[in-house]
Parts: structure tokens; C-alpha cells; sequence
DNA sequence: AGCATAATCTTGATATATCAAGTATTGATA
DNA sequence: TATCAATACTTGATATATCAAGATTATGCT
């Protein structure tokens, strides 16, 4: 196993080896993901909104014109459910999404993208793009659908089997 | 590169196919680490402390028995500085850590790991290897690596050319 | 109809993260 | 030896995340 002397290990200084493959890989994808969503933090912010902002908006672009209801957003995001209602907020604040409760079902509140909100997510598609496309320069066509299906694999995992001896 | 109907389209009910491969990787990455995230997470809380705690300590019961300035615990975590003082007091309030003032250069606070601390790390130090396991499954030792070395490249590009046209 | 249960959010309390400014100490310079 | 800049944190203000409890509306059962 030996991964002593490893990229990850240099960069976090680490003394000890790491004692297997798996806690290595677990590790370097969360600090992957952390590097990328800072460079994609540092796209959005000059809209003003966060990447999880952003990542509502795209949804709600995606949507129909009602909208979706508040906790189908939080599915998708993976985001818990609690604080899906005041990331909303915090769009309507912005003046890029828009409430409506539903008449037929009371309980029920779809939330839209508004106009403006179109245009701020909008202009942040070229870039977003090229975030992305720079990101993963390192690897070739191949190599980031290899990536892709690797991620799929952990994730099904997780989606499937949640308690595992 | 028509990507409708990935999994990851399908799992965020995507109505749009990604408009590239790198974009899917990218979000892909993302919500794959908060998978890895949430799972090491609910192991940790059973001590009481969090993610990012845990990985404090880690840090802390690596270094030397002086334990290490303050802000190069940031660095090791890839933390932003200013966040570290605070997590630093969390941990102090939970008697984990202790910090001693540098006495030839009184600007440097070291921050070292208690007993009580070590023991926390200790009991988790299973735990989170079995969880490391667990959530890498899917991919056979050879996949991880592969993993691994992808991951690498990605942050490689990062630390090396920030601004890239 | 009446009541318990469930679904869909909302709110309050608390914890944590982020950004900009402030403090203390050191080292370098005039 | 003052002074200026740099280092290493710390603090305050603000934003966001998380958890548990609450409010409202709908549904199913008798």
C-alpha cells in the first residue's frame, strides 16, 4: 500500500503515510471539490451570489414556468430541507426569484426565476463553462468520463446500500 | 458529448443535458465529496465534534508534542486564516486542544492536541477508516489509485497556473 | 362529519463560515 | 533609536448552515 511520499501527502504535510488507498482517495476528493468550488466561487461572486445561489437559480431556469415547489429544490440540491426556505429568501431579496403558493394545494409553495434572475445566470454561463472546462484541463475527454463513471459508481453506492456492515 | 441521461442528469432530473463533460465532472466532484462529507460526518458526531474538528485534530495529534502555530493548521486544512482562531476555541471549550504562547516570538500562538483529544481522534480512527472503506467500494484498488491520480492533476493545475486564459 | 396522521413548509435558536478591520510583536531601515 | 513595514493572529459584523419545534393544509379512517 505505502502511499508515503504521495502528492496529497506533501501537500497537506502529512508525517504518516496514510494507512490505505481508500483514506487517501476520500480525502483528495473533498479537498478537489473544495479547490473547484472556490475557483467557481470566485466566478459567481461578481453577481453577487454564492454558488449555491447559483446552483438554485440553474435549477429554477431549468423548471417550468410556475416554477418548482420549495422542497423538489432541496431534493435536488441534496441540500436538507430546513434551509432550503431561506436560501429562497435570500433570492427574493435579490429580486431573482419569486414565491406563489399553489391553489390547489395550499401547503404547497412553488418558487420561480424571475427576469432578472434569467440575466444574472445568464451572463455567468460562458463563464461557469469555462470554470469547469479549465478545471478539468488536466485530464482528457476520456479521462473525465472515466471520472464521471467513477463518481457515479460512489455515489450509487451511498444511494443504495446506506447501512453496510 | 450528449450526455442526456447520465446518471447524475438523472439524478438531479436535469432536463437539459450538461452542455459538456467537464461541466458534469465538475458537478459531479462536488456532489459526490458532499456524499463522502455527510457519511463522515454522521461518524464524528457521536463524539460530539465536527468534520472539520476532526480533521484538526488529525493535525494536531500528527504534529509534535509543541503542536503546531496557528496558521499553519490553516494551511494544512486549506482553510481560509481567519477561520481557524474560532474552530481553534471550539476545540479549546471542548478541553481538545490547548493553546501556549510562542515564547521567542510572541506573535506565534501554538495550538497542540490534549489527552482527551487524542482520545476523541482515537476512537474515531476506526470508525472513519471503515467509513473511508466503505464510501471507496465501488472501486477496486487499481480504480482508486486511478481516482486518486486524476484528483491530483486536477489540484496540480490549480496550485500551479491560477489565472489561465 | 370528526379526528388523527401526514405532507409542506416556516421559524427560532445555535453553530459555523467569511470578510474586513484591528492588535501585538518582530524585523528592517533611516 | 525612532519609524515603517511585515508577520501572526484576533475580533466584529454579517451571511449562511443546521437542528428541532411549530404552523398550516390536506388526506385517510371511522
Amino acid at each position: 500500500m505505502s502511499t508515503i511520499g504521495s502528492a496529497l501527502a506533501r501537500e497537506i504535510k502529512q508525517t504518516k503515510p496514510f494507512r490505505s488507498v481508500s483514506e487517501e482517495a476520500a480525502i483528495g476528493l473533498m479537498r478537489t471539490a473544495d479547490v473547484i468550488r472556490r475557483s467557481f466561487s470566485a466566478v459567481v461572486e461578481g453577481e453577487g451570489i454564492t454558488v449555491q445561489q447559483y446552483n438554485v437559480l440553474r435549477i429554477l431556469r431549468g423548471a417550468g414556468e410556475r416554477g418548482l415547489p420549495t422542497l423538489e429544490i432541496a431534493d435536488r440540491l441534496v441540500e436538507h430541507a430546513p434551509g432550503i426556505t431561506r436560501m429562497i429568501d435570500r433570492l427574493i431579496a435579490k429580486k431573482l426569484a419569486v414565491r406563489d403558493r399553489c391553489a390547489e394545494d395550499r401547503r404547497i409553495v412553488y418558487c420561480a426565476i424571475t427576469g432578472e434572475g434569467r440575466k444574472v445566470v445568464g451572463r455567468l454561463d460562458d463563464p461557469m463553462l469555462h470554470a469547469c472546462r479549465s478545471a478539468l484541463e488536466p485530464l482528457d475527454t476520456g479521462g473525465q468520463r472515466t471520472l464521471m463513471a467513477m463518481l457515479d459508481a460512489i455515489r450509487a453506492r451511498d444511494a443504495g446500500e446506506t447501512t453496510k456492515s
